[in-house]
Parts: structure tokens; sequence; C-alpha cells
DNA sequence: TGTACATCAGTGAACGCGCGTTCACTGATGTAC
DNA sequence: TGTACATCAGTGAACGCGCGTTCACTGATGTAC
């Protein structure tokens, strides 16, 4: 079956979308290619076509959760006054919401601790989408100085951290006071 | 071959300390069962003479990894006077050496989102060392208030954010960038 | 305009491989007589 | 004290299974004539 010239990249994309998701919420090794292409609506053998192994669709995926991530942030953030918009952003991360669903969450909140393991491919990716987290939140400050560059990086670790232990705990009551605990401390600080 | 009384839980416990090291290392599904018995020595098949399922081996070994790791810390604090314990805990945990050396640290910083989509044993036994955490922290500010209990969880979150960032990061630099930032900003509050 | 052919996204059987787990067996030593 | 037997931690072949990857094939459609 010939498909019209945009149809490869489309197929592309909704490959790519399924496995951030995918990944995010089951991790590297918690979903195959098999599987992945079954929820895409198509049989494995054709994801060679797309990608040139599981590896390298890893570390696309990890990009494109991480741009998708970020964008809902922007969005979430986009509605409040400028001067709010800093604890809107730290709400919307550690957000019941957010810790429900992993699979439209942050990735090194989703898959931190398995890009540790990976190549230094995946690792790139992650630490350049950092460094856009990074610069986000210092723009939410409204200053670009070293100060506020380390006031973003422990923004961005503690929020990190509360949503690893928020998902690691079974008892909703801990994994909440767990959320409230690190929201509060972070809206204190005037970073 | 016949052995001493003590032999199978001796057997037990090495084989318990290997896969603490190991599952911090390369994850859960980064060990089989195999490579795991030849690193104790012995072969596969009598794994199951000593553990029911893997599974079940993994639950035991991150309570462990987590009791070895807070030792660990309690060690590092042990010699500093009791004023200086909490800066002693803060600079050892965020050091560069645990960030080497995940065999033998933090068993959340370490396994964190695997541990996120395990089943509710292996969550159970998080909670309770997490709750040991806290309760050391609480120790170190000197008073068990719910105020403190805050401050401990912050404390917490902030530390594994930082360490899993600054093992997914492929840069040294902005690795060790991390783990000043948070160092100096812990230190600095005064929980 | 109509026909023959080339293209190539997607199919599905097959591959080798490593996994977790099972099981009949071994053999050194403790125990019973 | 000496002998026969029971024990059971550990062995290693074998199991079914799912994995990532390969590849000969399909067939609808674009293109060439």
């Amino acid at each position: 079956m010939r498909y019209p010239s945009s149809h490869k990249s489309e197929t592309h994309q909704r490959i790519l979308e399924t496995a951030a998701a995918s990944f995010r919420k089951h991790g590297v090794d918690g979903i195959g290619v098999a599987d992945l292409m079954k929820s895409v609506g198509l049989t494995h053998g054709g994801f060679y076509a797309h990608f040139e192994s599981k590896d390298k669709l890893f570390a696309e995926a990890i990009d494109a959760a991480f741009t998708d991530s970020l964008s809902s942030l922007q969005q979430a953030i986009g509605k409040a006054p400028a001067s709010a918009r800093r604890k809107a952003l730290i709400d919307a991360y550690l957000s019941a919401r957010h810790r429900d669903h992993a699979d439209r969450g942050c990735a090194i909140a989703a898959l931190g601790t398995d890009i540790a393991r990976q190549g230094v491919d995946v690792k790139e990716v992650l630490e350049k989408q950092f460094e856009t987290f990074v610069d986000l939140l210092q723009t939410l400050s409204g200053s670009g100085s070293a100060k506020s560059r380390k006031a973003a990086i422990n923004t961005i670790a503690a929020m990190v951290g509360a949503m690893v232990l928020a998902r690691a705990v079974p008892s909703e009551e801990v994994s909440d006071e767990i959320l409230a605990a690190v929201r509060d401390s972070l809206k204190d600080r005037a970073d």
C-alpha cells in the first residue's frame, strides 16, 4: 500500500508520542516494541522503517516527553499574572494530577533513575532539556543572574525528588504530605 | 554437601547483600538471577532454596539497601559534634562519592522511579525506610514537632532530586553544579 | 487516456538469545543404631 | 566405635516465554510511456 508522502512522518510522530507516554508509564524495559506498535495500530515489523533501534527510539522519546511536559507547564502558568507564575508552576508540578499521570508528566520524575543507567546519547538529551527547564524557571524569577540559576536548580531538584518520593510511597496520605510540604516550602522562598 | 547449620543463613545474607548492590547499580531489570548467583559464587538453581522469586528478593534487597545506606550516613555524621551533624549528613549525601557509587548509596536515589512502578510490597518497604530517614533528620534538628517533620521531608526531597539529576546528566561540570547548589541551599536553611 | 511498472509503508513468520523458574540429581556431613 | 542412612544446600540441564531484530513478501498508488 503506497501512502501519501506525508504519511510516513505522521506515523513516525505517532510512534514517538505513544512511546513517550508508554516509557514514562512503564519504564524502558516495561514496554516492548511489539506492544508499542500494537498501541499505534501497527505490527512490530514496521518499527524498523521508522527507528534504527529501540535505544534510538528511547532517546528521541525522552526528548519528546520533555518537550511535551514543559509545554504543559507553560500552558498551566500562562493564565497566571507574571508575578504568580513561579507559584503556578510549582502547584502544577507538585499536583496529585501530575503524580497520577506519569505518562504525560515530567520525564526525569518518571524515568530519572533509569536514565542514569543509560548511555551518553540519552543523557545528553536530558541535560539539554534540563537546561531548558532551568531557563524557564529563571525567566519566571525575572533575572538571569548566577544566583537565580542556583535557585532554579534548587527548585527543580526539590520538585523532582518530591515527585519521585510521592510516587514511590504506597500510602496516599504520606504521598500527599510530601507534595504539600515541598509545595509550601518552595513557595515560601522568594527565588 | 551438607553444611553447618549456620551456612544457609550466611548464604542467604550474601545473596541479599550482592543483590542490594547489583540492583542499585543496574536496576531491577538490569541484573538477572543467573548473573547474581554467579557474583555470589553459586549457580542459578540454588537461588530458589533461598528466595521464593526474584520479586521477593527485590523487596528484601530494597530493605537491606536502605538499612545499609542509612547506617553509612549515621557513620559519616557520628564523628561530627551534635550541632554540625545535619550539615555533615547533607555533605555526605550530596557528595561526588555518593553519586559515583550508587551500589552502596541511597536506594531511592538509585531505584526511585523503578520502585514507583513496583507492587505494594516493595513500596511498603520503601515507606517504612523513608520514615526512618525522616526520623533521623528530625533527631538531628533536635525536635520532633510537625514543623521539623516538614523540614525533614523537604531536605530529603531536595537531596533525592539532586542525586537523581546529578546522575542523569552526562557532564561532570553540571552534575557537580547541581550537587553544590543543593548542598549550599540546604545548609543555609536552619531546619 | 490507458497500461505497465516501480515504489515502499506495513505485514507476519522466523531468528537467536536471555530471562525466571523447575527439577532430578549429587555428595559431604550429621544422626540413629 | 563403626556402619547405614537421612538430610538438604547446591548443581546444571531443561522448560516455556517474550524480547529485539531481520527479512521475504504484499499491494495500493504514483509515475513513465
